[in-house]
DNA sequence: CTTGCTGCAAAGGTTTTGCATTGTT
DNA sequence: AACAATGCAAAACCTTTGCAGCAAG
């Protein structure tokens, strides 16, 4: 396996995506990070985004054909909105068949369910 | 709310995802549809996956910037490798912090977990 | 008869890639 | 010295949209 390298515009994207609560896009990642590191391109925002996510530091989400990115790698749910594709949080410490119904009492009117878990599989590992 | 027409499209694109136990991109979608209506567009597919997704009827996850569509709407997780993109199907009635360590005598080298909800917020209901 | 759905073609937006160069280890 | 990472520009890719005609209720 091949090892990542500490350059100063992984460590800028990751500082930046654990310090905020919302859940950016590779293009908010990219205009916050430029300010500080000027030259850097969106290729570039995009190759880190995408290996921190494989490396599990960060958490990748795609709503509505557009990633989003969470540096909060505690247990948590996002609730998205079908209609605005808003993301907001949910801190629940079980996620069952009945987690809907509970979830229900926020600011939230929860439809479905979809719990992803990423990984390696037995041919790539 | 505009009431959901019943087409033939829609119906052999639910009937498709339902009969199988794979997470078809739309394009495959598109491909296995088409032979029954050789008529039919991507865009059609497209129109009615979204449409289904948001009704509630089918599931879309999206990995690696693709959609998938699965048609099985019971509480089940998906095991996505980073590597290869593959998904396979896990049935584990509650899903914790813990749930790594479980999955791990799985076919699968789980590493971070991400549970989706999806409804509408306040603003848009 | 109303209006949601389709096919077609084109556009839109996000994400990836090749290549030469730079920077880490 | 190796080779991973970057910047730049172009390409690839998936998905959406406008429009006119068709079809479901």
């Amino acid at each position: 396996m091949t090892k990542m390298r500490v350059t100063n515009q992984r460590l800028k994207i990751l500082q930046y995506l654990k310090s905020v609560k919302t859940h950016p896009t590779a293009e908010m990642v990219y205009k916050t990070v430029s300010k500080e590191l000027p030259n850097i391109t969106l290729a570039t925002v995009y190759r880190n985004l995408n290996h921190l996510a494989e490396q599990g530091e960060i958490h990748q989400l795609e709503v509505k054909s557009t990633s989003h990115f969470d540096g909060d790698m505690s247990f948590h749910q996002h609730c998205i909105c079908n209609k605005c594709g808003k993301i907001h949080d949910l801190f629940e410490k079980k996620i069952t068949v009945g987690t809907i119904n509970k979830a229900k009492t926020k600011d939230f009117e929860p439809k479905t369910i979809n719990v992803l878990i990423y990984g390696l599989c037995k041919n790539c590992k």
